[in-house]
DNA sequence: GCGTTTGGGGTACCT
DNA sequence: CCCCAAACGC
């Protein structure tokens, strides 16, 4: 075993100070299996890696030892940080990592074994798709019947139950061809060498089951797994968790999580695993020592918000049951407001925010969720009409830009021409003739040898097709071939390049952005690179000295950095800086904290969502999401609903979320809208009923009632714009004019170019600063 | 082969 | 209402 160095603690004392007594009962647990029930906002990932250092300063392990998983790469890396922070080791010794980050240093290692070409490459999502797209087409399958996401998540879900085409039952001529599709992507995956995500975990764990001198090494080899939010585990991860350390073996296996907050069922996650967990390794109340520790005092939260978050999750039975308790007292209660419509329950939020800002909370300290990203745009319109800098969460990440992709293809090519994903990706970007019907012949040919398209060109007839084909393979392996001895940066650049994909974006009229990107990706990778040498795990070429697993593979810098891309899709827009509202998906927001959580668009029907209650589970989860919302505030909790809500562009009449009645009536102060002191009742005039908050609200659904807030008068935070008079047609505007735009509110015009009505106008707007417009587009109103 | 139009569909999106 | 994908026309 390797010695281990001085750190920057003194001492253990040193470390486990300032932790509560189950914190350090729960690092300090003798080796053997242990379950961690970490509530929301107890000191989870302090915990994990605390208990890492421990075990490495107290000499019961070297770091090449332990294994930590996490799910996201997000979590992956803060653990690293902080264990980076705290032992002054090269990183690159620990396995810490995601499932399929570690499965794929795994194979990479292994290549041979496992039955893959050593230049493997990896299909993300939208690759996935167009790869089961492919095998359709090849079958003759109409993708109406049999459509290519649902096939896709079929796929997914047997690879997540560890279930080949041969092990599946077949009960029905449909099932059949379902089971003949898998086949058939199986088959085109292998002979192209890629592997998508659930392919990662289940290719592991058939190594791992079929080779056992391989799986004893490593069950040797890593004498502490710890894994990190446990209750988002498949079937299949914990399978292999424990092929990796089996009950009943001297091995420590720590697993932390919450059952309460498991909301990935909708993807394969299995909230049973923690029970399984608790009865397959033994894991009970009431031991000596306690190997289930409850995380239960809570850091994060004010008592009433907490009291809320209780109260409604122990409306569902199945749990492992935890109670979250704080120091912090009562706080405020947490506020729930019906609005008329959705446009006055911007309008509240907008100025709830403002008064937020005027107390002193910053921007990006508050938070607006939903359970859905349809309800993110009435509050985004809101935001930007009202002048208050905002960021939505979610949307396309940089990875999946299609410029990158585009170029990414091309740099998968240069490793792997078999690669037919990136090949029908960009053999025709920049456009080079080469048309449908040619790569259909292609894919023909192909079909009929079983080959790679790359493969199949020799196959074809020789005539002008096949030329402009065998012109595009000359084309990579001229890249490749110039591409040898370089930089990565340098690769990239040049293959951006020499593709034409350059020339191609600066004759494209809004090429500008995506050629911006594409410089982004050189940077991308020039810090990649500097990363990597920098020793810092981030690619998985770890050499296993250890016998049992000679290193098989060592991973280039090219290489590595594909694998980054498809394992990591990047943030959407890292762009920090000046403090903005968040904007988010519930799921999004899972283990973030803010000091004020807006939760809008608390209606049935929406949350809980309708199309969630087909499952058995379905609402159980749903509940558990609104745990995981009401847990991410710190002070100030607000949940909304309106009572009329435009979506899918038509009106929908929505009463308010059963989860509301499930909340302690003393924890919870309910607001009536500002203007609806004026004689109506909120619910409009005995209407519907008098269905107040105690009553009978959900029979009262559907009827339009009088929109008392709107009606009334606009808000302060936004101009009259509804109530603003059209546009006289003609209205001719001069330099100097007022003018109002439903989108970015008053300004003045500065310019006017060309003959009205059909003008282009520059006006600048007070809170949006100068553009230039079209007036025959944007509906100019003078002031 | 390429660009525009029409029409279908819309829970959450981690790896 | 808004986005993406297939179908249509040049």
């Amino acid at each position: 075993m390797s010695e281990i160095r001085p750190t920057s603690f003194d001492s253990p004392d040193g470390l486990l100070r300032g932790l509560n007594p189950e914190q350090h009962a729960a690092v300090t647990l003798p080796p053997g299996p242990a379950l961690i029930l970490a509530g929301a906002g107890s000191g989870k990932t302090r915990v994990l890696t605390t208990r890492i250092v421990w075990l490495i300063q107290t000499g019961q392990v070297a770091p090449g030892g332990v294994m930590a998983v996490t799910f996201t790469n997000k979590a992956a890396r803060e653990m690293l940080t902080r264990l980076g922070a705290m032992l002054p080791l090269s990183l690159r010794q620990l396995w810490v990592g995601t499932f399929h980050g570690l499965c794929h240093r795994f194979l990479r290692l292994h290549w041979k074994t496992a039955g893959l070409p050593q230049t493997f490459q990896i299909l993300d999502m939208q690759d996935q798709l167009s790869a089961v797209k492919r095998v359709l087409k090849a079958m003759n399958l109409s993708d109406e019947q049999f459509a290519p996401r649902k096939i896709s998540s079929f796929i997914a879900g047997c690879k997540e139950e560890a279930l080949r085409p041969g092990q599946l039952e077949i009960d029905s001529p449909h099932t059949r061809t379902l089971v003949d599709i898998y086949e058939a992507y199986e088959q085109q995956c292998q002979r192209e060498g890629v592997v998508d995500f659930a392919e990662l975990m289940l290719r592991t764990y058939e190594v791992l089951h079929a080779h056992p001198e391989l799986r004893a090494h490593y069950q040797q080899r890593f004498a502490h797994v710890l894994v990190d939010e446990f209750q988002d585990t498949n079937r299949l991860q914990y399978a292999w968790l424990k092929l990796l350390a089996p009950p009943g073996t001297p091995q420590s296996v720590f697993v932390v999580g919450d059952d309460d907050q498991s909301i990935y069922g909708f993807r394969g996650a299995r909230v049973g695993n923690m029970e399984d967990f608790t009865r397959e390794y033994g894991v009970r109340d009431g031991e000596t020592p306690q190997r289930l520790v409850r995380l239960e005092q809570n850091y994060r939260s004010a008592g009433h918000i907490l009291e809320c978050a209780n109260a409604l999750i122990s409306n569902n039975t199945v749990r492992l049951g935890k109670t979250l308790r704080t120091d912090a007292g009562v706080g405020e209660p947490v506020r729930v407001m019906g609005a008329a419509s959705d446009a006055d329950e911007v309008r509240w939020l907008l100025e709830e925010v403002a008064a937020l800002q005027r107390a002193g909370t910053a921007l990006d300290q508050i938070a607006v969720l939903y359970r859905s990203n349809a309800l993110s745009r009435g509050v985004e319109s809101g935001l930007f009409n009202a002048g208050i800098a905002y960021r939505v969460y979610g949307g396309l990440r940089f990875f999946e830009r299609a410029e990158i992709k585009h170029a990414l293809a091309y740099l998968r090519l240069l490793e792997n021409p078999h690669d037919s994903s990136s090949w029908l990706r960009v053999v025709n970007f920049p456009a080079r003739g080469i048309g449908a019907r040619t790569l259909e012949q292609l894919q023909d040919a192909a079909q009929n040898n079983g080959v790679s398209l790359y493969a199949a060109v020799s196959a074809l007839p020789d005539n002008r097709s096949r030329d402009r084909l065998q012109g595009f393979i000359d084309l990579i392996d001229d890249l490749r071939q110039r591409a040898s001895g370089l930089k990565l940066p340098e690769i990239i650049q040049r293959v951006v390049e020499g593709s034409g994909l350059q020339a191609a974006y600066e004759a494209e009229r809004e090429g500008q952005e995506r050629l911006e990107n594409l410089g982004e990706l050189v940077n991308a990778a020039d810090a990649f690179e500097r990363y990597e040498q920098r020793g810092a795990p981030v690619t998985p070429v770890a050499a296993d000295g250890e016998s049992g697993a000679p290193p098989e593979a060592a991973q280039g810098t090219l290489s590595s950095f594909l694998t980054h891309a498809a394992l990591e899709a990047g943030d959407n827009q890292a762009q920090e800086g000046h403090s903005a509202v968040q904007l988010m998906t519930i799921h999004a927001a899972k283990g973030l904290e803010f000091d004020a959580v807006f939760l809008v668009g608390a209606e049935e029907g929406l949350f809980p969502h309708e199309q969630a209650l087909a499952d058995p589970d379905g609402l159980n989860e749903e509940r558990r999401l609104m745990y995981v919302a009401i847990t991410r505030a710190r002070q100030r909790l607000s949940i909304s609903h309106a009572q009329a809500r435009m979506l899918h562009g038509q009106t929908r009449y929505n009463v308010p979320s059963r989860f509301l009645d499930e909340l302690p009536e003393g924890a919870v102060k309910w607001l009536t809208p500002p203007r609806a002191a004026t004689g109506a009742s909120f619910w409009g005039r005995d209407s519907v009923g008098s269905a107040g908050w105690g009553g009978n609200r959900r029979a009262a659904a559907a009827a339009p009632v009088p929109n008392v807030w709107t009606e009334s008068q606009a808000s302060p935070t936004e101009p009259a714009r509804q109530d603003a008079p059209p546009p006289a047609s003609g209205t001719a505007l001069r330099k100097g004019q007022g003018v109002f735009h439903t989108k970015f509110g008053e300004g003045r015009v500065l310019a006017i170019e060309g003959t009205q009505p059909q003008a282009r106008v520059q006006v600048a707007f007070r809170r949006h600063g100068e553009k230039w417009l079209d007036q025959t587009l944007a509906k100019l109103q003078p002031i």
